[in-house]
DNA sequence: GGCAGAGTGTGGCTTAGGCGACAGATCGTG
DNA sequence: CACGATCTGTCGCCTAAGCCACACTCTGCC
């Protein structure tokens, strides 16, 4: 199964697209592969070879709109930076936002299918940041940090702040909820817990510092 | 090549789609094979499978169209009758008017392609009426005709007057222009020659009658 | 319980479509 | 004129997609 093999690639768009039609009309539950398949004209077997059953093609679908999403406001070709970061934010925020908006997971009969859909946005989103971060050459001085550990932080942390955004939206824009994330991600939770910033597991933390709690 | 293979029909549909959505940007003359089967995500060689050439494509393009702007109007389970004939003669007004109107011929470097389009026009035409002819029991009494006799009758003379009205479509109205055509076609032209209807070759034609002129 | 109906995965065989390469056309340009 | 570039048809080989059929699993219903 050769991904450039036009057809493989046509395939695999002609059955997803016919899937969000199709979700646009039933619940998730009441679509069977057959629907699926007859609706991107293509053969019931055929849908096999490409997905490994129903939830592999949600999840599949799922991922892939991210993905368009987010290369979508920022292309491959940037760079990392603290203004690109921003961006993903919002994109982020007003992306799972819309999601829990409308949308299939929001008939009450696929209600049960959430947290499938959230684990895969933030595996994209893990995926996404890792892919940018490598690019990144290592800071100085510092004690080294791997990628993978700063793409699970970035990942985790934003996809839940836009879950939560999600839900309480109305108390701040994107924008200002945005930069509030911003300072605590780069500048990290000292100022807010009120520790001295850079403390370095050897070094002696400013009074309880992290073991605070 | 089974016209009933999903995939041979799903090739035709994309090739025939990439056509017209060409059409919209260049003239005919400026597009390529390679641009149509790249447009089409389909193999130039897949092409060829399916189209003698660029003009067998146009060939198809146009039939197709019609085809389907005729079958809308006049599904195949409705039997001839006066009553859809008219509806036929409304369609073809229209559809001819609006074919010279916008669309591909217009451009200036394909006014070759006018010919061609109208011969497939009037044989698309022949096909729909001769279809239709063959349901209908022979009439008893009168001298038989042969439905290919009557088919090529209607469809040139409906044709014909399509382009007419093309051309001076301010004279009169799509309805009155069809009714008037509906009676010369039903009646015949006796009235208007001002001989004796329902002359058959053997009998004696009331004065000059056709030989007139 | 049993049975009919609809959906699911899977396997074997056939066929349309993708790929690369080829020899000609056609055409603008130095 | 020759040249490079672009497009055209065509061919052989390989693979994805279609088709049919089978053995399940559910689910509703008598």
């Amino acid at each position: 199964m050769n991904e450039s093999d036009p057809r493989v690639r046509r395939t695999r768009k002609l059955l997803i697209e016919a899937f969000g039609a199709l979700l646009t009309e039933k619940s998730f539950h009441a679509i069977s592969v057959q629907d699926v398949a007859e609706r991107a004209t293509v053969n019931r077997a055929t849908f096999y070879a490409h997905f490994e059953d129903k939830y592999g093609l949600l999840d599949s679908f799922v991922g892939d709109a991210f993905k368009e999403a987010l290369e979508h406001r920022l292309p491959s070709d940037m760079a990392f930076s603290v203004r690109h970061l921003r961006i993903l934010i919002v994109t982020v925020l007003e992306y799972v936002a819309q999601f829990n908006g409308r949308c299939a997971s929001q008939r009450a009969t696929d209600r049960d299918l959430e947290p499938l859909i959230q684990s895969k946005l933030q595996s994209v989103l893990h995926a996404f940041l890792l892919g940018w971060l490598q690019e990144v050459p290592p800071a100085e001085g510092a004690e080294p940090i791997a990628p993978e550990t700063t793409a699970t932080v970035l990942s985790w942390a934003i996809f839940g702040a836009g879950l939560d955004w999600a839900r309480y939206s109305d108390v701040d824009t994107v924008e200002d909820r945005a930069r509030q994330l911003l300072a605590l991600l780069i500048g990290g939770t000292a100022s807010v817990l009120n520790v001295s910033p850079r403390a370095p597991a050897s070094a002696t933390p400013t009074r309880e510092a992290v073991g605070a709690r």
